[in-house]
Order: C-alpha cells, then structure tokens, then sequence
DNA sequence: GTCTATAAATCGATAGAC
DNA sequence: GTCTATCGATTTATAGAC
C-alpha cells in the first residue's frame, strides 16, 4: 500500500505535482545547472558526477538517486542543449517574414545560441565523446533546427520563390525522413535544391564552429559581419532571394 | 666540456645524423604512433601519458625524456596531423587541371584523410581540448588546406575563369594574412569572393564533421555521392565552373 | 635514459546505516 | 534520499638508483 502510493508519487499520475516532486524537480535543476557549469570547466569528457556533487555539497553517492550513470547525466544535458538551441531558433523565425529574411534570421539565432553556450554547443556538434554512445532519446530535439530550415524552405517553394533546378530526382541519396523534414514533397524541391539545403546546413555549422573553435582567429577580421555576409551568400546558393548588389 | 658535446649531439649541428639521433628519432615515432593509436581508443581529452608508456613496455617516466608534458605529445600530435592532411590534399592536386576539377578533388581529398583518420580529425577540428592552449607553433601546419584552395582560386582568377562580383571592397572584414592566402590581389576576386571561399572552407569542413560526428545517420543514404554533388554546388557558388546539368 | 617507488590526487560505482 | 566508507581503478609528475 505504501509502495503503491511512493510509485504514484514519483510522478505516475496526471495532476498537480506534489511538494515531494516539486523538490525533487528543483534538485534535479540543481544538478544540471551545475553539471553545466562544470562543463564549461573541464569539458564533456572530463564531466565528473563527484566534482558535481561537490559543487552542490551533496555526498557523490547521493547523485545516483536522479541520475543513475554518469552517461545519463551526459544525455540530459544533450537533450537540453538541442532543446535550447532549437527553441532560440524557433522563437528567431517569424513566418510571415520573407524567405530569405528568415533564413538569415535563423542562422543568426544559431550563431547567437551558440556564442552565449559555447561548451554546450560543444557538446552537441563537437568531437563525440569517446565511450558514449548517445541514445534515440537525442534524435527528436537533434532534429529541430534542421527540421525549421526546411520548414522555410518547403514556405518558400509553395510560394513559389525557389527557382526551379535540374538535379532530377535520386532516390537513394538522402533518406524518407529528411526528405519530409526538407521542405516534403514538392516541383519546385527536387533532389539538387535538397543537397543545397543539406549543403547550406552544414555550412551554417561549420562557419559557427570555425569561429567558436578558434580557427577564423587571423582571418576574420569582423566575425559579425563575416556571418553575415555569408549567411545572405548561402540564401542566394539556395535560391531564397536575390543578393544585394550595393554594399 | 662534455656538455658542449651533448649539446651537439642533441641536434644542434647540421651534418648527418648520429646513431643516438637516429635511435632517439625512432623512439620518438614510436611514441607518437602508440598516441595516435591511444587518441582512437579514448579521445584527446583522455590521451594519457602513462598508458602510452603502457603500450610501448615502458616505464612512464621515461616518457618525460622525449615529452616534457603530455601538452607537449599532444601539441606533436596536432602539428603532425594538420601537415598530414595538408599532404594528401596537395598531393590530390594537379595545377593543370581545370579549377573545378581541382576543386573537387582536393575537397575529397580532405574527406578522405578525415576518413581514414578521424580521430586526429577530431583532435584538429573537433572540440578544443579543455585546458589545452595550442602554442604559435601549430598555425603554419594548420594553415596549408586554406592556403591551397586560396592557390586554387588566386589561379581561376589569373585564368579569367572567376566571373567578378560586385562585393566591393571592404578592408576590415578579412586580415591581410588571410587576403594573401585567398588568391592574393587581383580585380576578379574582390571582398564578395574572399568571403564566399572562406563560407566555401567552413562548408567543406562542416559537411566533413557533420558525417564523420554522426548528423548525417539517419538523412544521407549514399555520404559518397552525397559529398560529390555537395562540392559541385559548392564550386558553382564560388564561379569556379558550370554546374553539370544532367543526371 | 631507463628503471622502481612514491606522492597526492582524481574517478565511477556500490554497500549499508540511518 | 542522504550519508560514510570503501573497492579498485585511474592520472600527472617527481626522486633517486643504476
């Protein structure tokens, strides 16, 4: 009977949250906060559930209650950081905007996400982190941001501003699932536009991560406005809009 | 008296190479080998110095004759790697060809390497390694894919193969240093140029890191003609070529 | 230059008292 | 759920014999 009622407790159950889990819910916000801050110490390799409970002056041991591996910890905080990043991006894009408006909008919320969060995004689109193997919980929040570029591109095709391509279409070169996420199907979006839009993406990527890992220093001069620049550089590759011509 | 000598023998002279040298040169390889194999197993972050001793039979602290530190072994480890990857990506170059085809193949051969190796990938692009400052020495290594593409495009532009932009000049976007490296000075690459061959450098780089990190499970099916078609793109946004039209 | 031995830490995970 | 205590391992780096 006692069993029963700590199983509904332990959040079983749809309504109110109680004070215990309330509690327990601020604990575990604890945990993270400060596994986030270690994070940005020692990196995601060297994260370490005792430097994290000595930080919050709990006993290590006491850390196995909410989370029950060092890994588990590892996906919490991978899934948050997706989460995040694909909230900023969401919340940067305003639909009714041009095509080529909110392209450029979005890339700048992930660079922004990205320079606020530089351990995170780290975590996320940096070296894996040898002997962890990420599980499919990571893949719905993973998908967000590429999943709202395609969105903008899908908008722009169904009004009809995507120029039309000869790529033809391959079936086995990208998959169902991203098809659908590029925009679905559509005339206007035939294979060439997706390996653009795929292209793009990884451009995005890499340019954030040129920066934050540190290998634009004694290049680029003005990072701002270089992100810029070849941000709108990229729109045009996809076919969004026309490029400025004036400086 | 016997010092000086020491001094001498320890590499300070310019003729042949002595035993010691020779056997001290050996060793040294042999070392870094077994790190490279150790990187693969735990990542950079990881590397340890005394499971490297493990691995050659030695005691660790005989180590500290050859690497003053493990910053040390890794700072060898990065500059080996950055002109490894530098090599093949010359050696794929043929001056002669067309700039496209150039293009294409020094790209591939960038992947290939990361490929072949992607745990030193990891090391060169990947996360920075916390607590890891990398010393001036690494940046001419670090520097010659850069360097090479920027040759590539400098001698479309001498060829007249770059249809000229209308970017204008803007002396504050991107350093002298990086300038020289994008082709040098010339009418036909102006600010527009440089910043699209930079975007074109990061999207290499991120199209890399996407599929050897693992963002591309689950979206391309076929990662070799994926990366084909991609550069193609990639080199029709630069002007270097026509994009093939057919299938 | 290689060895043994050692100092002074770190870690993940578990057992069991309360 | 938190604690103490512990197991069994890891690490960097140094001292000193040979």
């Amino acid at each position: 009977m006692l069993a029963v009622a700590y199983g509904v407790l332990a959040g079983h159950h749809g309504g109110v949250p109680t004070a215990r889990e309330r509690v327990r819910a601020e604990l575990t916000a604890e945990i993270t906060d400060a596994a986030r801050r270690q994070l940005a110490e020692v990196g995601a390799a060297a994260l370490s559930l005792r430097a994290v409970a000595r930080e919050l002056g709990m006993a290590s041991s006491a850390l196995y209650r909410y989370f029950p591996s060092r890994d588990d910890l590892l996906t919490r905080l991978i899934i948050d950081g997706y989460d995040a990043l694909g909230e900023a991006a969401e919340k940067a894009d305003d639909p009714s905007a041009p095509p080529q408006e909110r392209w450029v909008a979005i890339c700048r919320a992930v660079r922004g996400w990205a320079k606020e969060h530089p351990h995170e995004y780290a975590l996320l689109y940096g070296s894996p982190v040898p002997g962890y193997q990420a599980p499919q919980d990571t893949v719905p929040a993973a998908t967000r941001v590429g999943v709202l570029l395609g969105t903008v591109l899908g908008d722009a095709a169904r009004a009809g501003l995507l120029p039309e391509t000869s790529g033809g279409r391959d079936a086995t070169l990208i998959s169902d699932d991203a098809v659908a996420a590029l925009g679905g199907e559509h005339p206007a979006i035939d294979e060439e536009v997706r390996v653009r839009a795929l292209l793009a993406w990884s451009a995005i990527y890499g340019t954030v991560s040129f920066e934050l890992f540190g290998h634009f220093v004694g290049s680029v001069e003005d990072a701002d406005r270089y992100f810029d620049r070849a941000m709108t550089a990229l729109a045009h590759l996809l076919g969004l809009g026309r490029e400025r011509s004036g400086p």
